[in-house]
DNA sequence: AAACGATCCAACCGCGTTTCG
DNA sequence: TCGAAACGCGGTTGGATCGTT
């Protein structure tokens, strides 16, 4: 006999979740704290299973969660970190008190990718496209060596305004992002975010606040996605 | 104003690991 | 000790929104 069933999936309600049903969960949490998720659902009255509140807990609803754009020293960390951790999103999110995985991922796929791409670098390997097991393709053409960034809409038949980077000033940029991750001591980095007043004992702080006011600073009726 | 395509992100799925009876 | 379920993680999907034509 091994463990009991999480959930029996029938009956049970899927997709996006309600106002009714983040206040069900917040409500639960904040009065008996999570200590098995298969029971969680059961007892705050929903019909979901235990792995879809722990999603939206963790997603979504955690206190502490640091809303908002990334900014430009986090991209760069996030990127810095990716080169050592590769597609280890859960890793890489301790890092960034209050970022999720999921949202360090979904950030990572719809812009830094991007943004590595448009400076000819591997979104994978962090290595320049150009080169494939270790060697160089031919050397680019003067139209190949051309990298052209929009960075405005374009509007009607209005030329969009543009960046041009030129091969070298990619390589430039290239040169830059190398140093920066070589210059970047990442063992001293982590030991220096885990020094830093120990990061549970934050957020039990920061828990205890978001609870005691809870109620007061949401309005539910009012709550807005 | 409508249609279409691109983008974003919350949520789901499946798999490997851990935990428990 | 073993097997089944829970947990946690990374990949993927689908719907909402935004921008363009």
């Amino acid at each position: 006999m091994g463990r009991q069933p999480c959930c029996d999936k029938v009956g049970l309600k899927r997709g996006p979740w309600t106002i009714e049903e983040d206040h069900k969960l917040m409500n639960f949490i904040v009065n008996n704290g999570i200590h098995c998720w298969r029971t969680v659902p059961k007892l705050a009255g929903l019909l979901r299973c235990g792995k879809s509140c722990r999603l939206r807990w963790i997603n979504y609803l955690r206190p502490d969660l640091k809303r908002g754009a990334f900014t430009e020293s986090e991209e760069d960390q996030i990127i810095q970190l990716h080169s050592c951790l590769g597609n280890r999103w859960s890793k890489i999110a301790s890092h960034f008190p209050g970022r999720t995985d999921n949202e360090i991922k979904n950030h990572w796929n719809t812009k830094i990718k991007k943004k590595l791409k448009l400076l000819g670098l591997d979104p994978v390997t962090h290595k320049p496209v150009e080169k494939i097991d270790g060697d160089f393709l031919s050397k680019p053409n003067d139209d190949d060596r051309r990298d052209v960034i929009e960075v405005s809409p374009r509007k009607n038949d209005e030329k969009p305004e543009e960046i041009e980077l030129n091969f070298d000033e990619t390589n430039d940029l290239f040169n830059d992002y190398q140093m920066l991750c070589e210059s970047f001591d990442l063992d001293s980095w982590l030991n220096q975010e885990s020094n830093k007043s120990s990061i549970g004992e934050t957020n039990s702080i920061i828990n205890q606040q978001w609870v005691d006011s809870v109620d007061s600073f949401l309005s539910w009726d009012n709550f807005i996605h």
